[in-house]
DNA sequence: ACACCAATGTCAGCCACTGTCATCATGTAG
DNA sequence: CTACATGATGACAGTGGCTGACATTGGTGT
């Protein structure tokens, strides 16, 4: 399918990855990691929308496995309670890589724009929790309510297991998380 | 202070609005604002950090409602009536300028680039209020949560309030979403 | 009068990103 | 076996956001 060493997608992928970690985000040039992988600029970009993007690249996965375990929740599972399955359901994944995560988040919040860019990947996955969440019957405002609570959740709790002083299983800092919100919303 | 036209940030401001209105972000260009504004490019970044941050100026003022509403309230408060207080203290200062908010808000939300400066400028005002929750004592992972709580509710609250199908206070949102909240973690 | 200052102008340049066309190995039709 | 269609890549020019360095200018304080 192509006469060209395969893979290039991933040899950019790489090679973005290492400049972005030796010498900064900003330091580096499309130039740069397009000549380490032994291609072009111009077909970086046929394959990355832009310089940000390619640390994001595959980040759609989070969002179906938390739409598919909110949709295939029991049924009379309350909204929380899906929320919860889905938090539950990503902890593996999340702990199987947790040396790639914590390179990748260091480079991330070291850079404004790529800050940017994953709020905004955060926005898009509430507005699909909130939608998984609707097709349960739940209303518009508990649904969206609820995703923020998720995603906010998500973010908390994958906050503090990056962190090296918290070496705990991320299903430990998302319970911890729901500990809390159950605490700080109980009725007087 | 000046020999030149005062007002130079305000009418760069102006013609920015006016031009992102008229036809649009992308096809926008800073000499554009610029030359309406009767000043040059360069000025325009000594201004501005950038392109998108002129329809931000002033943002600001929002954080400092919340932080020193949250802060000045009773000591014997809970967390969620801090935030509450600082939901509420914030529709005065919505309702008063409706027009605007809808013109600059359908600006932003016809671009990604400016929708990702808005959502860093709400993750600022989470860091915020978290900080102010602190000041109450509140420890670490419950003002985290009590803060994304306290944004997720403005937030949606924000986007129904925005809608021309529901022309109530912005603070009748806000109750309905925390009625909404109260009910989604009631224990079952 | 003089030096100083603060806001703006001028100019050169980097780099992210795009449009367009040429190129070339592979698969497939003839 | 040849010819052509295909899809990924290369080559190149151009736009526009953004920055650094230096000059300009009119008001301010002494």
């Amino acid at each position: 399918m192509g006469r060209w060493e395969p893979g290039a997608l991933g040899r950019m992928q790489q090679a973005a990855f290492e400049l972005y970690a030796e010498r900064g985000f900003e330091q580096t040039t499309v130039a740069d990691i397009a000549e380490r992988a032994g291609l072009t600029e111009r077909t970086f970009f046929r394959h990355f929308a832009d310089k940000r993007e390619v640390l994001f690249f595959g980040s759609e996965s989070l969002v179906d496995l938390f739409t598919t375990t909110i949709i295939d929740a029991p049924a009379d599972a309350t909204p929380l309670q899906a929320i919860t399955a889905a938090l539950e359901a990503a902890g593996p994944l999340f702990d199987e890589r947790r040396a790639g995560a914590v390179l990748r988040q260091s480079i991330i919040s070291a850079n404004t724009p790529l800050m940017e860019r994953e709020l905004m990947k955060m926005a898009k996955l509430t507005t699909a929790v909130a939608a998984a969440l609707r097709t349960r019957g739940l209303g518009e405002l508990a649904a969206s309510v609820t995703a923020d609570l998720c995603v906010g959740i998500f973010t908390i709790s994958f906050q503090r297991w990056i962190l090296p002083s918290n070496p705990q299983a991320f299903g430990d800092h998302v319970h911890q998380a729901l500990a809390e919100l159950a605490a700080i919303t109980a009725a007087p």
